[in-house]
DNA sequence: CTGTTAGCGCCTTCAA
DNA sequence: TTGAAGGCGCTAACAG
């Protein structure tokens, strides 16, 4: 392929060859309040157009004062929960003639606020931090000042399912979805539960941990702290503690995973540790992963509206500013599938 | 929370606080070949600091003249193909200190062409595209048009999974490793097989169908084209395509679905209607999505280095021009499990 | 309705 | 080594 001309031309270039001035190009390209007698348009259409120009947003952007440009924290794009709400949040961006710049923090907290403070640098008009954080207070504040400097930037910042920092949040209901799971579960005959909780300190796992087991005592079940096993928010955290569980030796009739994810892991070491499913154990997760909705038995679990949440964050960032912080709640519903059968 | 100071300070502000000029503190700030006194370099870190100083990036890359924001394309980045994809890139690119600005195309080529028209506005670094094309041979055409657009002004690009336009490129081998399945299968005892073929004019789809019965053929095992039916590249139209199967009523003992998502649909497909497998029906998949991993029987599947490939397209958008295009070739290797067992 | 011009914030040549 | 000044491409007053 020979190299071809290598040259951008400018909004400059354009008015030239339309003959007419600067402003004139400007304002018939990129849309102005302004209006543009028809035949000079036409002209500057014409000329753009024979010139294949684009338009420089990095300039535009420096004299309009704001970008369009917002940036998407997750923890890890890899995670269909996490590629879910980017999908939501990226075509709920799309609407509006945004583009969304993502970042994967992969869960440390450090690399969240470098990334906040890049995003200030780029100065996008927004940040959507997608994934609770832990409940480490010295993060919570360093990351709560990083955010106060992007919004004094003229920024705005959006939570998805965290809600310690004064900003607009979407707050999942992860407490009431489990207490629910719960109260359901009993109600289908289950007396004895086991739950893999995640990490001890992230709040979403403790949220739903905690919900569970409101749940159950409401029922009038307690739970045996020995029975709550901590682990990672992963696949492989999953079967891991699960793994653990079984050496134990526990009797339990049920196992509560904190998410989806970690359920199929605690299936798979189920199934490896030779116990059949849901005969043996049942098992029930949380969030209803499509990815995940055919495995065998099929997943009791709390149904998120992830593809809705991506939305709803993008609106919180995009709408006029009324008092804040807003809070937008999110409701999860009980899926009874074939992993937990009623009991009789 | 009271509004603040909502005051973006600028190199002026940093400079005039350490009372040193601009360019002093441009060069204490941001690496510049000349070097600045260490204690007015000290004055000028302190000043700004003080400030919470963040440079403007797009003044920044106005003033250099290119950016370090490198856009990435894929179909739908809730498919965990592309986000175990667009994972590499992304903990590849932080590596060079790239951002990563994503959009999902919908597999719609209109979208594809705004985007990397975007992107150029954007004066992106570099444009990686992710999942292949069809073989429509005006959208190749106008895709190639505007990529060449796109390096005119300077960028990069990267394709993933798609050899048809004069680009770098990232080649997953589909053919040879559906082919290499294919054999396999066969010395598993297998005789009788069925595609699920995928869009009829998606190039990897073509492939792996393509290559599949070429290794048929070579092990002397003929594909009735009846048994080779079409459809979406999703969890859905695996299930549809099956359903179809199915309700046809063919006698064949393996399905194979290019791409694993449409074997988890044909795997639910058959649950449904009432088949058990492997014994009524043995099933294969391509890509080995590591969400999957997990399906009862476990999936037969061609693995793909899904985390390396976006880490090679990166490179290739990232290194020296040498004579282009260059191509990187990537390897799928078969991985026999569960939903093929050696029949006797 | 159109054109002229002054910035937007930063980097970098050039002169000191 | 430091400072002054021009320019990157575009928008938005302002004047005509």
């Amino acid at each position: 392929m020979p190299s071809r001309a290598r040259r951008v031309f400018t909004l400059q270039d354009v008015a030239q060859g339309a003959d007419v001035s600067l402003a004139t190009a400007s304002r018939a390209l990129n849309g102005s309040t302004r209006r543009v007698r028809e035949d000079l348009r036409q002209r500057v259409l014409a000329s753009a157009a024979r010139l294949n120009y684009s338009a420089n947003a990095q300039a535009q952007a420096m004299a309009r004062g704001h970008t369009n440009v917002v940036g998407l924290l997750v923890h890890d794009i890899a995670d269909p929960y996490f590629s879910t709400i980017a999908a939501s949040v990226m075509s709920a961006a799309d609407k509006h003639h945004l583009l969304v710049t993502i970042a994967s923090t992969r869960r440390r907290s450090e690399r969240e606020l470098e990334y906040v403070a890049t995003l200030r640098g780029q100065r996008a008009c927004a940040v959507i931090l997608a994934g609770s954080r832990t409940d480490d207070s010295t993060q919570i504040g360093r990351l709560g000042a990083e955010l106060a400097a992007f919004e004094d930037a003229g920024g705005r910042v959006a939570l998805i399912s965290q809600n310690r920092l004064p900003v607009d949040t979407v707050m999942v209901e992860n407490r009431a979805g489990a207490r629910t799971l719960a109260t359901e579960l009993v109600a289908l005959g289950y007396r004895r539960f086991a739950v893999l909780a995640g990490p001890r300190r992230l709040l979403t796992a403790k949220d739903r941990a905690a919900g569970f087991r409101e749940g159950l005592a409401r029922a009038g079940t307690v739970l045996d702290p020995a029975d709550i096993v901590p682990g990672e928010f992963t696949r492989d955290g999953g079967y891991a503690a699960m793994s653990a569980l079984l050496s134990r030796g526990v009797d339990v009739a049920c196992v509560f995973a904190v998410n989806d994810v970690m359920a199929v892991g605690a299936m798979a070491a189920l199934r490896d540790g030779g116990l059949e499913m849901p005969r043996d154990m049942a098992v029930a997760g949380f969030d209803d992963i499509a990815t995940l909705r055919d495995v065998t038995p099929a997943l009791t679990t709390v149904r998120l509206p992830l593809g809705e949440i991506g939305a709803v964050a993008l609106e919180l960032v995009t709408l006029a500013q009324a008092e804040r912080p807003r809070r937008r709640r999110i409701k999860g519903e009980v899926v009874l599938r074939a992993s937990t059968p009623r009991l009789r």
